[in-house]
DNA sequence: ATTTAGACCTGTCAGC
DNA sequence: TGCTGACAGGTCTAAA
C-alpha cells in the first residue's frame, strides 16, 4: 500500500507558519469529533502524565477548537457524556462543566507531524491486532508515535521519527502558566515596530534574538534568516544597535516572511506535512535559507553561509551588510553601529 | 544574570 | 558498494 506517513529528507522545522496551517487544516477538518480510542505506542511523547492516564482523560471527549500559540498547537477537548466514568478521579457529574475541558498541547519539535487518516484508508491501521510503532509503520504509517481514533473512524496520528516532539495534556487554567516565558504573537495587532523595538534588548546577534522565543513567538530557523534578509539586517548586528528604519524594515519582514509561509502552507525542506500528507510549497518562496552559494534574488551576489549560536544563517552580504548604512537613520548613528560591529566577536561564528 | 554548550534523536549524505 | 561520521535544528537543562 501508498506510505501514508513522509518518506524522509533531510531538514524540517514545523515553524509558526507551518503549525499554523496545520491548525487551520484541523479547525476545517476535526473540529465536532468525539475522540473513541488512543493509542501511545511511544510512551515518551506524552508529557507529564503516563500513557494510561492520558489515554483515560482523552477517550469520550469531543474536540470543540484549535488554536495556536507560538509553535504550539492546541486542541481543546470538551467532556461528553460518553466519557463519564472513564476517568474516576476527576468530578464530571456535570457534562457542561467547562472547568472540565482539556487541552491537548503539541509541539511538533523537529520532525513530528499530525496526520488525519480518512476513514477508508485507517481500517487497516484500526485492524492492528497489536498496536504498535511496527504495525503501524508496516500498514503504512511510519514513525505513528500516537494515533486518535475519531467517531467518524478517521484517525489523526502523531508520526515522529526524531522523537523530539511532545503531546501535553492540561487544563485552560494552566495555560498561562504553561506559555509564561514565551512572547508575543508576531502577527497580533498589538505587536507594532514599536513593541518589537522595546524588545530588541542586549547585545546578542539579532539572528539568535529573533530565535529566543521568550523575545518573539514562533520564529524558526528559517523565518528568521528570511526576516532579516527582507529588512536587509545583518544576522551578526548587535539586537540593539539597530535604528528606529531598521526595526521597521525588521517587523515587516518578520510578517511578510509568516505570512508569505502561511500562504503556501508552509516551508518543507524535509519532513513538514499538512494534515493530508501534502508538502507545504513556501519553498518556492524562500530567498536565502539553505541557498548557500546561490545568487541572492535582489542583486545576484552568492548567499553566504556563517554559523550563529550553533545556526546555521544565511544572509546576503551585499544586502545585509554588517556596517549597516544604507538603511541607518542618522550618520552618527550608522558609524556607531560599524564600530560596535567590529567588536563583535567572531567566535563561534566562521564562514564554512 | 545573561548567554551558551550539551543532550535529546534519527534520516541523510559527503567522503573514503 | 558499504561503511563512518558529520550534520540538520527546537527547546530544555546545566554550566559558564
Amino acid at each position: 500500500m501508498t506510505q501514508i506517513a513522509e518518506k524522509a529528507a533531510n531538514s524540517p522545522m514545523p515553524e509558526l507558519p507551518e503549525v499554523e496551517y496545520v491548525a487551520r487544516q484541523l479547525r476545517a477538518g476535526v473540529i465536532g469529533r468525539r475522540i473513541v480510542r488512543a493509542q501511545v505506542l511511544w510512551e515518551r511523547a506524552i508529557q507529564g502524565m503516563t500513557p494510561d492516564a492520558f489515554t483515560r482523560q482523552i477517550v469520550g471527549r469531543r474536540i470543540t477548537a484549535i488554536g495556536r500559540r507560538a509553535k504550539y498547537l492546541l486542541i481543546t477537548l470538551a467532556p461528553t457524556n460518553e466519557n463519564v466514568g472513564a476517568d474516576k478521579n476527576s468530578d464530571m457529574q456535570d457534562t457542561q462543566d467547562t472547568g472540565d475541558t482539556r487541552i491537548l498541547v503539541v509541539h511538533r519539535r523537529m520532525s513530528g507531524n499530525l496526520l488525519l487518516i480518512a476513514p477508508e484508508r485507517a481500517a487497516p491501521l484500526a485492524d492492528t491486532a497489536q498496536p504498535s510503532v511496527e504495525a503501524f509503520a508496516s500498514a503504512g504509517a511510519r514513525y505513528t508515535q500516537v494515533a486518535l481514533t475519531l467517531d467518524n473512524d478517521a484517525l489523526l496520528l502523531y508520526t515522529d521519527p526524531r522523537k523530539f516532539g511532545r503531546l501535553t495534556l492540561t487544563v485552560p487554567d494552566a495555560l498561562p502558566t504553561f506559555f509564561a516565558a514565551i512572547g508575543p504573537e508576531p502577527l497580533d495587532d498589538a505587536f507594532t515596530s514599536e513593541a518589537l523595538a522595546k524588545r530588541l534588548t542586549g547585545k546578542r546577534a539579532i539572528k539568535a534574538t529573533l530565535l529566543d522565543q521568550a523575545v518573539i513567538a514562533g520564529l524558526g530557523n528559517i523565518y528568521a534568516d528570511e526576516s532579516l534578509f527582507r529588512a536587509g539586517i545583518h544576522p551578526l548586528r548587535p539586537a540593539d544597535s539597530l535604528t528606529s528604519n531598521e526595526v521597521t524594515a525588521l517587523h515587516a519582514g518578520i510578517r511578510g516572511a509568516l505570512e508569505t509561509g502561511i500562504t503556501h502552507g508552509g516551508t518543507t525542506f524535509g519532513r513538514h506535512r499538512d494534515i493530508y500528507d501534502e508538502a507545504g510549497t513556501n519553498l518556492e518562496h524562500v530567498e536565502v535559507y539553505q541557498h548557500t552559494g546561490q545568487p541572492c534574488p535582489r542583486c545576484g551576489t552568492p548567499i553566504q553561509r556563517i554559523v550563529v549560536t550553533q545556526r546555521g544563517t544565511h544572509f546576503c552580504p551585499n544586502c545585509q551588510p554588517l556596517g549597516n548604512v544604507s538603511h541607518g537613520n542618522a550618520p552618527t548613528d550608522a558609524s556607531e553601529h560599524l564600530v560596535r560591529s567590529n567588536k563583535l566577536k567572531a567566535s563561534g561564528t566562521h564562514v564554512r
